[in-house]
DNA sequence: AGCTTTCAATCGGTTTCATCGATAATGCTG
DNA sequence: CAGCATTATCGATGAAACCGATTGAAAGCT
C-alpha cells in the first residue's frame, strides 16, 4: 500500500485548521502553490475527494470522508512526532519546552520554592506554566495542550499518575474559637460549625467533602452568598469570624496565614484526611520517563514542609 | 520538529523484524545500500544511536532506544497506514482482502451458507479464513493478524462488537432417553443428568456453564477422560449413551445430526438460554463501517435457520 | 454592468534527495 | 592467510518537492 507523506498530511490538516489555502501554506512554511499542490497530489493518490470543489465559496468545504481523514492524519502526525519526541528526550532529557499545568491550591503555594529549584536543576527546560481547575486541566493535557499536571488525586481522567506526596488538612479557626483549645480537631467535630469551602469546581472542595465523609453540598457557599475563589479568600472569611475552613498543609507552609488572627489545628480522623499531590501525564507520552524524573525535584519542594506520601 | 520519513520507519521495523540488513532491504523492495543509507540518516536526524556500531557480529543489535523507536514506529506506520485504509474503505467498499477468524462452533455450521452469498453479493472480496478458539482470535484481531472475528458474546478483549443473532441451546438426547417424552426441556431437569461439554478453551462451554448456571467444570468430560474436540464428536458420544449434551441451534440447522439416533429438545429456561453471535473488529478501524455493512449478509446466513436477535 | 479583490489551480524551472550499482571496510571462519 | 558474509561509502541518476509567476473563477463594490 502507498502511505501518504507527512508533508502531504500536515497540508491536509492546516488546511482544515485554518479553512484557507494561502494561511494554511504560511503555516507550513511553504508557498500556496505548493499547499494546492500538495493536495491534490494526496487526492489523486487516495483516489478520494477531501473536498467540495467547483463550488468555490467563501472556506474551503471538507467532504466527510475528509473530515474523517483529517482526524486519522492527525493521531498519524501524532504518532510520527512521538517518534522524534522519543529520541529527543533520550538525547537530551528534561530540557525544552514542557507545559505544566498546576491547580490553584497548589500553584501559589508550591511554585515559589518550585519554580528556583528546578531552574537550577534543569537549565536547559523551559517550563510554561498554566493554572486552572482540575478538570480543564485534564482536558488540556487530553487534547495535547499540556504536557504535565500537577494535581490532587483522586481526579478523573484517563492519564498516567505519580503520587507525590501526602498532603493532611487541617482546620483554620478564628484566634478564639472554642475548638481552638485542643491540640487537634476531630472530624466529628466540624458537625455543627459552619463550613466554609471553596466554590464548585475546585477539586479540593470534593477532596475535603470526601475526607470529612460529608454528602456534596453541605458545607455553606453559595447558599449564603459566599463565593470563595481562592484561599486567600477562605482565610480572610475566617478572620472576619465568618466561620470556619479547611487548609490543605501546603497551603500552610506556602506561608498563607501571614500574620491573619487565624490558627489552625490539624484534621484528626481515621487514615489521615487530605488529599494527595502527583505529577500526570498522557499514557504512553514519549516523555513519561523524563516526567517520572522530574518527580523528585518537585517532592523535594513539597516535603519543605508537607509529610511525605 | 522534523519528523522521520515512513521510509526510514519501514527500514527500521523491517531491520527489527529481519535482524539482517539485505534481507531487510530485500522486504522493503531497496537494495541494501538504500537501506544501509537510510538507517544513518535517521540515526543522523534524530541525533540518537539506534544499532549497537562496531562490534559488528552475527546479527544487528539494537540499543534500548531503538527497541523503543521500533515499537513507536510500528504504531507511526499504522496510523499512517489507517489514512490510506480508509480512503481506500471509502473508495471501493468490501472489496480487498479480508482476513475473517471464526470460532469452530460457528465455523463449520456457518460458512457453507455464508460464503456462496458472499462471493456473489461481494464479487471483489478476497475472504481469507482462520478457525481457533476465541481467545487466539482475539488476540489475532488485536495484532493485527485479522481484520473480523465472527464469534459468541459474552467475550473478553477490547473490539467493538455488533450482535447479531441468539442463538439458543438445544439438550441433545440419545433417542430413547426419559426426557426425549418431554417438548422442552427445563435447566432443572438437567440436574440429575450426565451433561458432556467441549473441552476446555471453547466458549461454548463457558456459554453453556453459564446459561445453565453450573458453577464451572461440574459438566463432567476431563474427569472421566472424555476430550470432545467438536461438536461433531459430542453427538457421537451421545449416540453412544455416553450421555446428553447441549447444542446450539445452529449446529442443528447446520446438519450436524445428520442420520445418527439423537433428538434434540428445546433448553427451556429465563432468558432463552443461549449465545449471542457477533462480528467482533478493532475499535477506530478503518474499516469499521465496511465491516458493519458485511452484518445484513451474516445475519441472514444466519436467520436461514436460527432465531432473530 | 464593469471593475476590483480574493482565492485556488496551473505551469515551467530549479534543486534536493532517495535510490541504485559498484566498491571498500570489517569481522568471522576454515 | 584466503574466503565468505555483512555493512558502510561513493558517485551518478532520475523523480518529485518546491518556488515564483500566471491564469481562471467567483464575490464584492461602485
Amino acid at each position: 500500500m502507498l502511505l501518504p507523506s507527512p508533508q502531504q498530511l500536515r497540508y491536509l490538516v492546516a488546511l482544515a485548521d485554518h479553512g484557507h489555502f494561502g494561511r494554511a501554506a504560511a503555516a507550513c512554511a511553504v508557498t500556496q502553490s505548493t499547499l494546492s499542490a500538495g493536495l491534490i497530489a494526496l487526492e489523486r493518490q487516495l483516489a478520494a475527494g477531501l473536498l467540495e470543489r467547483g463550488t468555490a465559496v467563501k472556506r474551503p468545504v471538507f467532504t466527510p470522508l475528509g473530515l474523517e481523514l483529517v482526524a486519522r492524519a492527525r493521531t498519524a502526525l501524532a504518532a510520527l512526532e512521538a517518534v522524534a519526541e522519543t529520541a529527543a528526550a533520550a538525547r537530551d532529557p528534561l530540557s525544552g519546552p514542557l507545559r505544566l499545568g498546576v491547580i490553584p491550591t497548589i500553584g501559589p503555594f508550591l511554585l515559589p520554592r518550585l519554580m528556583p529549584a528546578l531552574r537550577q536543576a534543569y537549565p536547559r527546560l523551559r517550563l510554561w506554566l498554566r493554572e486552572d481547575l482540575t478538570d480543564r486541566l485534564v482536558a488540556g493535557l487530553e487534547n495535547g495542550r499540556l504536557d504535565l499536571l500537577l494535581l490532587a488525586l483522586p481526579a478523573a481522567g484517563t492519564m498516567e499518575t505519580l503520587p507525590l506526596a501526602q498532603d493532611p488538612f487541617h482546620v483554620a479557626l478564628p484566634r478564639d474559637h472554642h475548638l481552638a483549645s485542643r491540640d487537634s480537631v476531630p472530624i466529628s467535630a466540624l458537625a455543627g460549625e459552619r463550613l466554609m469551602l471553596l466554590e464548585d469546581g475546585h477539586c479540593l472542595r470534593a477532596h475535603a467533602e470526601a475526607a470529612c465523609g460529608l454528602p456534596r453540598g453541605i458545607a455553606s457557599n453559595s447558599d449564603e452568598g459566599f463565593a470563595a475563589t481562592s484561599l486567600h479568600t477562605l482565610v480572610q472569611m475566617v478572620a472576619g469570624n465568618l466561620g470556619i475552613t479547611l487548609l490543605p498543609q501546603l497551603a500552610l507552609t506556602g506561608g498563607i496565614l501571614g500574620d491573619s488572627p487565624v490558627i489552625t489545628r490539624p484534621l484528626e480522623g481515621s487514615n489521615s484526611p487530605g488529599r494527595i499531590l502527583a505529577l500526570a501525564w498522557r499514557p504512553r507520552s514519549p516523555r513519561a520517563a523524563e516526567f517520572a524524573g522530574l518527580a523528585p525535584a518537585v517532592a523535594a519542594a513539597l516535603n519543605e514542609g508537607v509529610g511525605h506520601g
